[in-house]
DNA sequence: ATGAAAGCGCTAACAG
DNA sequence: CTGTTAGCGCTTTCAT
């Protein structure tokens, strides 16, 4: 009743086992199967008939082995409960697995150090990498990328392809938008002294501010963790000011909880405005005025720009910009009363 | 100047490599670098001084395709933008880097079929797999766990080693608490019919119902996602009644949103009542009574379970269970006086 | 268009 | 304790 391999056996069917059931050599079966253009259509789809019989599925390491090629790219991400991040993976997925790619996932907990292992350790268990928000050093990073085949998320490094979103064009019109309400005592909540998003955030912010003839008074740096808002919002208590641009969402959110606590009122007493547009910006108390970044589509782009350098591998280096826009909801309004004159 | 492998070379250092360099057999250098109890100090010591100074990494295909091992896992998920997940992912990193091992994410995107057939294609891929939130019937979880080390999250199922979190049990304290704050006509939002743990909520709830003399009202089935939130309001709101345990806390959160929009006061009209404690279910408005589910522990769990498995193949099925526990929040408040008498 | 043969880098008996 | 010898399953010349 056993067959001696495939369908309802143990041992998983092998090319030999397609090769000795069709009567080919091995070597006509893997062609069949992975170059199908180079043989005999006959030949060939008796191979498929025989390989579906048998349930054959290609042993990926064996693969790898001789090809170099693995069908997986790894996915670095700085900290798998960061909500940023949800969009951006869900991206990556769907593109990769459309093209038949699995993913691996890395958490490399805000490390660079980590980053830079891992990427070595793994070298030979995927094709290409996507850096979601590296904290590599430029030089690090460019020099990575000459070796590795590698697309940086928010990242701009020469040499580096990337898929930037950007945020700080956004910034700007968020400072408009707050200047145009009456603020004029404005401060940026900063994010971590390693992200290289938060940098550019303030330099636009600073840039848009000599513009629009207002100063923005710079608060930090905080982690962009939601726990960190408690601080952040108290440094900008204390900054007297009428507004606060932060980092990211995390950070406003928990600012949010703070300033409430302590009894002000956003946007009575105080506007603030987000970046990022994460899952829950949308249902906080107040919702939150914030940057809305195309995650989602960022996270697809970089993979496609991946994959497309992993067929055609001498591609120049592509950086691609995503906009964002301002999503205006309930954490800003005009500047208090009593303020205005300032 | 340049130099035959290693540090420095385009070609990455092999066994062969630090063999010819120690003057010793390739098995040796195996044994030394994987099994190191097995070899001479003194030798063993030189293969791996070599071994560093030729920055060798082993080859994870070639030692698949021999020993069957890859080190990795395989990590499926429903649905990455579910918050629910993040705990998970985040608990399961942790868990498996400490032991060495790599991570490979999967989204099946709610779809048993996907789920089915990625744990086939991706099988020597990786060395265990486990399942958050399988969407896979009872008999073909079964089945699969009979061919693959697996661990199920959120699962009960014979023979299928899982990490349950004791949600129904929390349902009961829910009820509990909301009939203690005199409500008596309560609500279940009910989540996706394919879900495992809707049914034990709402088996739990009809059970704590019984004893605790009230008969909960079944609203839905509705998909959990924020945006099936208004749906489910409107249900519930049509159901007459003064208390509502949803789901989980996506669906609940989705419901405030609508029941605010609606004039509707929470918890002054409707008391509400979410499950898991998922980012963003103590700073929506108002924060949200749930049960808080240990999700990074049960991810965890989860991982040390499977790699118990993997190193001892014949272990006997564990199950084990997480308690969860009620968190008070804003969202649940005492019936509504002219409803009291009821 | 197909076959034969040589590995890819490693592990795992089996000897010594 | 160490070396020798086979492969693992596949791709890839090189012939035919």
């Amino acid at each position: 009743m056993t067959q001696p391999t495939g369908a309802g056996t143990d041992r998983p069917a092998t090319l030999a086992d397609i090769a000795a059931a069709t009567g080919v050599a091995v070597s006509t079966v893997s062609r069949a199967l992975s170059n199908p253009s180079r043989v005999n259509r006959e030949t060939r789809e008796r191979i498929e008939r025989v390989a579906a019989d048998l349930d054959y599925v290609a042993n990926g390491h064996a693969r790898a082995l001789t090809s170099g090629r693995t069908g997986a790219i790894a996915v670095l991400i700085a900290d798998v409960t960061n909500p940023f991040y949800f969009g951006v993976l869900r991206g990556a997925q769907q593109q990769s697995r459309a093209a038949g790619y699995t993913q691996i996932l890395v958490d490399t907990d805000e490390s660079g150090e980590l980053e830079d292992q891992v990427l070595k350790r793994l070298r030979r268990s995927y094709d290409g990498a996507l850096l979601a928000a590296s904290r590599l050093s430029d030089r690090r990073l460019a020099a990575l990328a000459q070796e590795i085949p590698l697309v940086a998320l928010n990242r701009q490094t020469a040499g580096v392809p990337s898929v930037f979103i950007d945020s700080p064009s956004g910034v700007e019109q968020a400072l408009e938008h707050l200047v145009s309400l009456g603020h004029r005592r404005i401060a940026y909540a900063s994010g971590p002294r390693t992200s290289f998003s938060n940098a550019g955030r303030w330099r636009a912010m600073r840039r848009a501010g000599a513009r629009l003839g207002v100063e923005p008074i710079l608060v930090g740096p905080f982690s962009s963790r939601q726990s960190a808002g408690a601080a952040a919002a108290e440094a900008v208590l204390n900054a007297d000011v009428t507004a606060c641009i932060a980092f990211n969402d995390l950070l406003a959110i928990g600012m949010l909880t703070r300033l409430r606590e302590r009894g002000v009122d956003v946007p009575g007493d105080l506007s603030i405005v987000g970046c990022d547009d994460i899952f829950g910006a949308d249902f906080c108390n107040p919702p939150l005025t914030t940057l809305t970044a195309p995650v989602e589509q960022a996270g697809r782009t970089a993979v496609a720009m991946l994959l497309a350098r992993l067929e055609e591998s001498r591609l120049p280096v592509a950086n691609s910009t995503l906009p964002t826009h301002l999503t205006v909801r309930a954490s800003t309004g005009p500047v208090p009363d009593h303020r205005s004159d300032r």
